[in-house]
RNA sequence: GGCCCCGUAGCUCAGUGGAUAGAGCGGCGGUUUCCUAAACCGUGCGCGCAGGUUCGAUUCCUGCCGGGGCUACCA
């Protein structure tokens, strides 16, 4: 592990992180107002599309010969005046090449010196440096990820949710937010109490060196195949979660004890991937604190839900559809079942609530099992203080798969019901799609795939699964042949199958593949860390000699792109935080390691430099794209090692 | 039926209201007296279809086609 891997992340310095673009954005807009353009213009500056147009391009020219009434070449010729005549810092030359782009050509020396100082800021930012941006003042954002179902291993489907949720989280962080992560333990659901049907009727006993959540997992498949051949094992489960929903008696202390034990696996599962918690909320404290029934009230006086007395959810209260209006009952949610018990969905409008701090309670908070960095809610008020830093949050983002959409609306209706209209445009449902299996994966499982299909849906409940560990253990065999040491290969798995997991969009279904999540060439998270750790080694024989860098006059192609890339960090890193979306920083990383390699290949050995400027000024390349690449590697939950 | 997502190269996927749409994998052919070859280089006429908006659309809008999901007194 590199130094940087153990040192905390702080913010980014954005105050000094004026980057190229927009500089000179803000230079066009300057020439733009002396032409008299309206301020509402867009100003549009990226990258040029062939080297021989220059670095930078804007096509303002073209969208303004409407609204001018000129030809856009002759627009691009008076602005490109203008900017010249502005002496924009950083630029050598300007440009127009048809039909009318402006072109702006960097002056190497300056530009470098600009990009290479802002990245050894990136490297001594202390913790002291905080933005001045606005993200840091919109308050606290409440992340809630991971939210297995306590019945069973952790597999493929849930690590992605856990991995987005966590660099969500860690993207946030570093530029500048309050973050709080919670994990939802839906201990009063279905799936726990299948398990617990399970272990008390079908006699199942746990093997020798089993994982307890490996048990659960047989278990849960057996009595899910159980409840088709004998239905009266229904009526087992539907016992089973009264009594929990009642709360003091022995089979709640049972599916209590149940739960725990698989949080434990599922948290030293999602350790292995340097994922962590600040909190786990747990459903039965929601019940047991009587969060839903003030929930309840609030919803009543409210008249956002009512009682249904007569038709097919006779005897249950439930959400209309939004504006009253004639939908029918498709929109129609259920919240209070006849039988008196709460939905799932109901119970989150109360967490929710209780996110904002909307909804006049608290938890009892304590350590989690000793461990001193993560906290649990109880429902015990002898155990712990109620006073707490825990939610009031401005924002909360819930991480949950596109199948709950529907759900999630309700939710946030019901917020908009309570007229916390703020708190509803806030709620943000963080969407994601399933992992699916190909026909390899699905083969390779002895899977057998469906007519008509081209991918397997996972399935806990049918053993239809790739386990997280399991996918992990596969990754770090397979890197173990090349690793120096098995803590190196451990690293690197965990960040390979990371990676993995965070490439693909959020709205793309991953199509799992064996031979693609494991594969340890191309664009995958080893090739990342490997750029790292030649960088690294670069660094090791060649030592800062302390002395001020001189940048050449002219930069091998290799070079320039290599800066472009480096500078394009800050960028990368705001627009993830903005979109919620990590997929953007893996392809930024992707491309600076690529940018890296390039340099490598094709420009000379750095340690084999004669001249001791030349070599002071590539080294710093070097340190700077070093730096870069391990803060991106941290953000995205990855570490960044010295050496492979 | 209604709502949501997807459709880009053989496969898996990026990408953007702007100039000649990219990557990885697979295939074929190369690179190692040189900082780690887990690398690099070469080889590719593909934006589902049809309209519309626009100076400019793969990107925005509408319709259609194909695939997936949601629409439970499950979570």
């Amino acid at each position: 592990m590199s130094p940087v891997g153990t040192r905390p992340r702080s913010p980014l310095p954005l105050r000094d992180m004026a980057d190229t673009r927009t500089l000179l954005v803000e230079a066009v807009r300057r020439a733009l107002d002396g032409m008299g353009v309206d301020a509402s213009f867009e100003v549009v500056v990226e990258r040029s599309a062939r080297p021989e147009f220059g670095d930078w391009s804007s096509p303002a020219a073209l969208g303004l010969a409407r609204i001018l009434r000129r030809a856009p070449a002759a627009i691009a010729a008076e602005l490109t005046e203008s900017l010249e005549a502005a002496r924009v810092s950083r630029v050598r030359a300007w440009t127009v090449t048809p039909p009318g782009y402006v072109n702006a050509h960097l002056d190497d020396r300056t530009w470098t010196e600009a990009v290479l100082g802002s990245a050894t800021d990136l490297e001594a930012t202390g913790s002291d440096d905080l933005p001045k941006d606005a993200a840091a003042a919109a308050g606290k954002t409440l992340v809630e990820h991971t939210a297995t179902n306590p019945n069973k291993a952790a597999h493929i489907g849930h690590l992605r949710n856990a991995c987005i949720g966590d660099t969500v989280a860690r993207v946030l962080r570093r530029t500048g937010h309050t973050v709080e992560v919670n994990n939802y333990i839906d201990d009063t659901g279905v799936q726990v109490a299948d398990v617990v049907v399970g272990i008390r009727e079908l006699g199942i006993e746990q093997q020798p060196g089993e994982p307890f959540d490996q048990y659960c997992s047989r278990v849960y498949i057996a009595v899910s195949a159980r409840y088709q051949s004998d239905p009266a094992l229904l009526e087992q489960r539907r016992a089973v979660l009264r009594e929990v929903e009642e709360g003091g008696n022995e089979t709640a202390v049972f599916v209590k004890d149940v739960a725990r034990r698989i949080v434990n696996a599922h948290l030293a599962t999602m350790r292995r991937f340097d994922i962590a918690y600040d909190l786990l909320t747990w459903e039965s404290d929601i019940i047991g604190l009587g969060f839903w029934r003030q929930a309840f009230e609030l919803l009543r006086e409210s008249e956002a839900i009512v009682f249904v007395e007569s038709g097919k959810l006779a005897g249950c209260w439930v959400m209309p559809a939004e504006g009253n209006d004639d939908e029918g009952d498709d929109d129609t949610k259920v919240l209070v079942k006849s039988d008196g018990i709460a939905t799932y969905t109901a119970k989150d409008i109360a967490y929710q609530l209780w996110k904002f701090g909307l909804l006049g309670r608290d938890f009892f908070y304590v350590p989690w099992e000793g461990n001193p960095t993560l906290m649990t809610t109880s429902a015990l008020p002898q155990q712990g203080a109620s006073t707490s830093h825990f939610g009031h949050a401005q924002r909360v983002i819930n991480v949950i798969d596109a199948r709950q959409a529907y759900p999630q609306r309700v939710v946030q209706r019901a917020l908009r019901r309570l007229h916390h209209k703020r708190e509803a445009d806030n709620s943000i449902h963080l969407s994601y799609e399933v992992v699916a299996l190909t026909p390899a994966a699905a083969a390779e499982l002895g899977v057998a795939i469906e007519e008509g299909r081209d991918s397997v849906a996972l399935s806990g409940r049918r053993g239809i699964e790739v386990r997280a560990d399991d996918l992990l253990d596969r990754a770090i065999a397979r890197l173990t042949a090349n690793a120096r040491d098995a803590a190196g290969a451990t690293v690197v798995a965990a960040g390979a199958v990371r990676y993995y997991l965070l490439k693909f969009s959020l709205n793309q279904i991953i199509a799992f593949d064996f031979d693609e999540a494991l594969r340890v060439t191309g664009d995958t998270g080893v090739y990342l860390q490997y750029a790292h750790a030649r960088a690294a080694g670069i660094l090791r024989k060649v030592s800062d000699d302390g002395q001020s860098i001189e940048v050449p006059s002219e930069l091998h192609p290799a070079e320039r792109e290599l800066l472009h890339s480096i500078e394009a960090y800050s960028r990368a890193l705001t627009e993830t935080a903005l979109a919620l979306s990590p997929s953007l920083l893996t392809t930024y990383a992707f491309g600076l390691a690529s940018a890296f390699s390039d340099f490598y290949e094709h420009t000379p050995a750095v340690v084999r430099e004669e001249d001791a400027a030349m070599r002071r000024y590539r080294r710093a390349l070097v340190a700077a794209t070093r730096a870069t690449l391990a803060d991106a590697l941290h953000t995205l939950g990855m570490a960044a090692p010295d050496q492979v």
